[in-house]
RNA sequence: GCCCCGCUAGCUCAGUGGAUAGAGCAUCUGUCUUCUAAACAGAGGGUCGGGGGUUCGAAUCCCUCGCGGGGCACCA
């Protein structure tokens, strides 16, 4: 039992099914038979079209192999029992190992599901990372909710994840910033291309007071010190901001470090050995030796060097100096031009380029028009958690792909109230954690162990069916870095919840807390596996789960 | 012109090449002297953008066309 529910079920049976298509004579690579979950009742609970995808090979009837694999297959601790339908195998997971998953689930509480698949795998995710030159807006909330909850994630399945922040610091927007800064300062208009929000007054007023003499110096003298001024002050800002999202950062990583260090310069140096680096028009180039179609320019003919300099000291900082196995990116998709760039350029320096994984997401509209930060028009995430609180925003950002567009519609999220989903999940475990308080007052001496034969109920076998599928979607949505998974896992399991709450309403005698003290304990004990797994969920997604509502 | 994402129920979206394509919202019909009705039960609603192809089998893979969005800097 122990082991199968430290895998997952699913695997279990998976593990199974390969030994005996072995028993059947198949030599070399098994195909994946793709068992997956059923989708009709009356398919059990997993399926599998092995017969189907092994006839070529065996030279038999799809029919056949299934029969001769049903028959063979034994699945561990009787977890499920095995049905040939035609070319298909079923498993169905038997009444009684649901009963004893219950009491697992209860003992391993808040780490049922958690895998370490990681293996301690040492990797940083860096998310985020906009230019520190204003506030979030609500495009940048997916881009740290998706982020924060893919580190969630892999943390939970045995990952060893260093959370990052990037923060440009030298590049040519950043020293607009610092420009527009400065001529807040002296009372003028921002420059061409600057950064015209009144945060920009308000940084030059904070300025003006804390920098002694700073209206004295000269624009060049003084931007560097403005600049470096307005980014701490607005490093605060994004700090504050996604705290009150449940984000976590370990580290805030100034681009200037990687000057500092000498790791862009080394870097640079390195291609240039290999030929990747060329000088051509008075600028310093980066591309495929003998082949000038892509190339970048990595240092400007005025001898500044691009925010692409930079970079390429980046992932000599996070692959070599600091050493992590893998970098997962989490990027906007208005970046995807860049992709093919830094992956070219990380095995130019001599890095596995699979190991710098970018996960893209699309971009957030606001239904009434596009957002422009230098415009100063846009809906910032503090004032979109105002408006409509900090779960129901995670939950909304985070019950989307990544590949879809969200099209925000604000004059929703603001009346949005019973119709959020993030409150049915949420009720559902303020159900449970009140019925088992209301268990506490009425039976002050329950029984210490629950006898979970008790459990009979289709409602209450199909909350356990549930939690037999909790380990799946963990792996599928750390393996896949798709935590969409888990709100739409979160939503099954608050359904089954509240349906078995549900019963007790109908029917008095099918409540948790009832006269007979032994059909109480079995269905607290179901209560409490419920409620561990929705917790967990709502965890991994940086949604509060409250006791009540 | 080239690259990326999307097109699935009225709306918003799920859907690792498998059997009868799902959910929420909205609409309609029922269920509260309740362990919390922010809930439950039920109904209606589909050419999976169009067309080819691969396959025993395609919403899913390939090609092509259309529509919408985003990119293609000595911006990031």
């Amino acid at each position: 039992m122990t082991s199968v529910i430290s895998r997952g079920v699913r695997a279990s049976i998976n593990q199974a099914l390969l030994d005996a298509v072995r028993t059947l004579g198949v030599e070399g690579e098994i195909p994946d038979l793709e068992l997956g979950r059923a989708k009709v009742p009356g398919h059990g609970d997993y399926a599998t079209s092995a017969g189907l995808k092994l006839a070529r090979e065996l030279r038999q009837p799809p029919a056949s192999i299934a029969a001769r694999l049903a028959e063979t297959i034994s699945v561990p601790d009787g977890a499920a029992t095995v049905e040939a339908d035609s070319g298909y195998v079923n498993f169905r997971l038997a009444e009684d190992w649901l009963r004893r998953l219950v009491g697992q689930v209860t003992s391993a509480a808040g780490r049922y599901g958690a895998r370490d698949v990681g293996r301690g795998e040492r990797l940083q995710v860096e998310f985020g990372s906009v230019n520190p030159t204003g506030p979030l807006h609500i495009g940048h909330g997916r881009g740290v909710t998706l982020g924060d909850s893919i580190c969630r994630l892999l943390e939970f399945t045995g990952h060893d994840v260093q959370r990052e922040y990037y923060v440009n610091s030298d590049n040519l927007q950043t020293r607009r910033f610092g420009l527009s800064v400065f001529a807040r300062l002296h009372g003028l208009e921002p420059p061409e291309g600057g950064y015209t929000g009144d945060y920009v007054k308000e940084l030059a007023e904070m300025a003006r007071h804390d920098l002694p003499d700073i209206e004295k110096l000269p624009a060049d003298e003084a931007e560097p010190k403005l600049r470096m001024y307005a980014i701490d002050k607005m490093v605060e800002r994004i700090k504050a901001t996604v705290a009150r999202v449940n984000v976590r950062y370990d580290e805030w990583y100034y681009e200037n470090r990687l000057w500092e260090a000498g790791l862009a310069q080394a870097a640079i140096e390195r291609l240039r050995e290999s030929g990747n680096i060329k000088d051509r028009d008075g600028a310093l180039w980066f591309g495929e030796p003998n082949d000038e179609e892509e190339d970048r320019v990595v240092i400007r003919a005025n001898g500044q060097p691009t925010y692409f300099a930079s970079d390429l000291g980046y992932l000599l900082s996070r692959f070599e100096q600091r050493d992590f196995n893998r970098v997962v990116e989490v990027w906007a998709a208005d970046h995807h031009g860049y992709v093919a760039r830094m992956k070219s350029a990380a095995a130019a320096l001599g890095f596995d380029a699979q190991k710098l994984v970018i996960i893209l997401h699309q971009m957030v509209n606001l239904k009434e028009g596009k957002m422009s930060k230098r415009a100063g028009r846009f809906v910032t995430l503090d004032e979109l958690v105002d408006r409509v609180g900090s779960d129901a925003v995670r939950y909304f950002y985070l019950m989307r792909s990544p590949d879809t567009t969200i099209e925000f519609d604000l004059e929703l999220a603001v009346t949005q109230g019973n119709e959020n989903p993030v409150y049915y999940a949420q009720y559902a475990h303020a159900r449970l954690a009140n019925v088992e308080a209301t268990a506490r007052e009425r039976h002050p001496q329950l029984p210490e162990r629950a006898d979970v034969s008790l459990l009979a109920q289709p409602w209450e076998l199909d909350v356990a069916r549930q939690l037999a599928f909790w380990p799946d979607v963990v792996e599928d949505a750390a393996t896949l870095l798709e935590p969409h998974r888990i709100p739409y896992y979160v939503h099954d399991l608050a359904t089954a919840v509240h349906r078995f709450y549900h019963a007790g309403n109908a029917q008095t005698e099918h409540r948790v807390v009832v006269d007979d003290p032994e059909a109480t304990r079995a269905r607290l004990e179901l209560c409490r596996a419920a409620r561990h797994t929705l917790k967990t969920a709502l965890d991994l997604m940086g949604v509060g789960a409250p006791e009540r509502m």
